[in-house]
DNA sequence: CAGGATCTACTTG
DNA sequence: CAAGTAGATCCTG
């Protein structure tokens, strides 16, 4: 089996928009299938772009690009997200769309370490390989790969920079073991910390 | 074939 | 307890 996809051309984009939070300005894309990506935000694009509310996109983007908004809000926010868009993870090997679809599983609040993960698709020596497929993920945040932590309730590592698993950890109101503080400078979004 | 967002089991300060 | 080391394992490009 494991047919390379030769149709269903997951590279193209229909749009590029923006979702303005706290936390800076998130950056997500749009195939014919649905959200296709989530970037965190960056330095460079926190000095907000022209982005004036929500640009003016065709009707099946449009309505997509507001449940995504108000998932990454929600969760952001620690609130669970309920109405998601759908999700083109076509990009994927057949083992990470296991692994990615797995992650949907872990509700906020909650973690799995990599182990666990490995047994849940079924290859529990697969541990390392999870590891992978999770920083592979292409929409993260929504795909709760940040509630994957190392055994022992240890971080782990995270690709879009380990002080927001911990900002999204902290969100969700989980605790793990302080792995290694070091790692990222400043970070100042403080959303009403209570 | 080399390299990772790992893990367990030691061994050392 | 924290921090290395070694070997095992498996998916990827």
């Amino acid at each position: 089996m494991r047919v390379r996809q030769a149709t269903s051309n997951p590279g193209i984009i229909l749009a590029e928009l923006t979702v303005s939070t706290e936390a800076g300005l998130f950056r997500v894309r749009y195939s014919v299938a649905g959200l296709s990506e989530v970037e965190f935000p960056k330095e460079e694009n926190d000095a907000q772009l022209p982005a004036a509310a929500t640009p003016s996109v065709a009707e099946p983007v449009k309505s997509w690009h507001e449940k995504t908004a108000r998932a990454l809000h929600d969760i952001l926010a620690g609130r669970e997200a309920k109405d998601f868009p759908p999700f083109d993870l076509s990009i994927g090997t057949e083992f990470q769309k296991r692994v990615w679809h797995v992650l949907r599983k872990i509700e906020m609040g909650q973690t799995r370490s990599y182990a666990e993960v490995a047994e849940m698709i079924g290859n529990p020596k697969a541990v390392r390989a999870v590891g992978g497929a999770c920083g592979a993920n292409p929409i993260p945040v929504l795909i709760p790969c940040h509630r994957v932590l190392a055994a022992r309730h240890k971080l782990g590592g995270f690709s879009g920079g380990l002080n927001w698993k911990r900002i999204l950890l902290e969100r969700e109101g989980v605790l793990f073991s302080s792995d290694r503080l070091s790692e990222t400078p400043e970070f100042n979004w403080r959303a009403d910390d209570r």
